[in-house]
DNA sequence: AATGCTCTATAGCCAAGGCTTCATTTTGAG
DNA sequence: CTCAAAATGAAGCCTTGGCTATAGAGCATT
């Protein structure tokens, strides 16, 4: 029984991390998604955005601003959205990233549409190191 | 090749169910945590409980008001919070869950340190038939 | 070229979850 | 028993990310 009495900082630290990952998810999403759109029809209406997103189209507008204002996308009135080069980086960062996390929950055993399901919101949360491991153990076992 | 173009609907689910997940997350950690300093400390001040979140106490007050508004949690002025059974329960519920994914991540050869930290945000997101699937494997190789 | 339909933007609202500042209550030291 | 320090509560502000309603731009079809 190794049970140590937790430090009150650094629990706070977990929060305030999770809490940090939570502000950079939905730039995250979005910027994928609009790079799903561009790849798929050669453009991102906005649109098309809020109906994937499942959100009403102002708020996908809002959002747009504030993906511009971070610089990781461009767009003009009434015209498509269009990633930046520091946009489409992330997104395919994102990409791969979801793409690993489906793979390791389905390699655990969760059916697909669960594995799809969860890895949306569980994607985010996983640090480079915690997705080296599991890179590693998708690759041991074939 | 079975690319089947995804159905707008259903990617909209998929962030539907991510923001929802979302929106109790903060409630289980505050029930959580409430839960610990019980066990710990016979009693949970407000002040404990803002330092170990990582928020500033009025922030804390904020959340105990939203608990007792959810009939999760009971606190009288300048005296301690308390759980409700509901509040209890669920707190039970996280931890174990907690427990749960934090293990994974240690058994996917994730350090631990990090498996603490990714854990905070994780969990929140792993749906109940993923659990059931982690725990699962995690007895399978004993 | 005009007109109407579709798409996008703007304005304004709400709740959540942060924050600081200030008032009030408890509590413990003297 | 008093009174100052510590803990808590209250008020008010900010940003984010939802929403609806409405106005305006763009495009297609007469």
């Amino acid at each position: 029984m190794t049970d140590t009495p937790p430090r009150p900082e650094d629990q706070a630290d977990r929060f305030t991390r999770a809490r940090e990952v939570q502000a950079v998810a939905l730039l995250e999403d979005y910027v994928e998604m609009i790079g799903d759109l561009i790849a798929e029809m050669g453009e991102a209406r906005v649109a098309d955005l809020a109906a994937r997103m499942g959100v009403a189209q102002p708020t996908a507008t809002k959002a747009i601003a504030r993906l511009k204002r971070e610089g990781l996308a461009t767009a003009r009135p009434y015209r498509g959205v269009f990633l930046t080069e520091a946009g489409a980086a992330l997104a395919e960062r994102v990409r791969a990233r979801h793409r690993v996390v489906v793979e390791l929950l389905i390699a655990l055993g969760v059916p697909e549409k669960v594995a799809e399901l969860d890895a949306e919101g569980i994607e985010h949360h996983v640090s480079d190191a915690s997705l080296a491991a599991f890179e590693a153990f998708l690759r041991a076992r074939g």
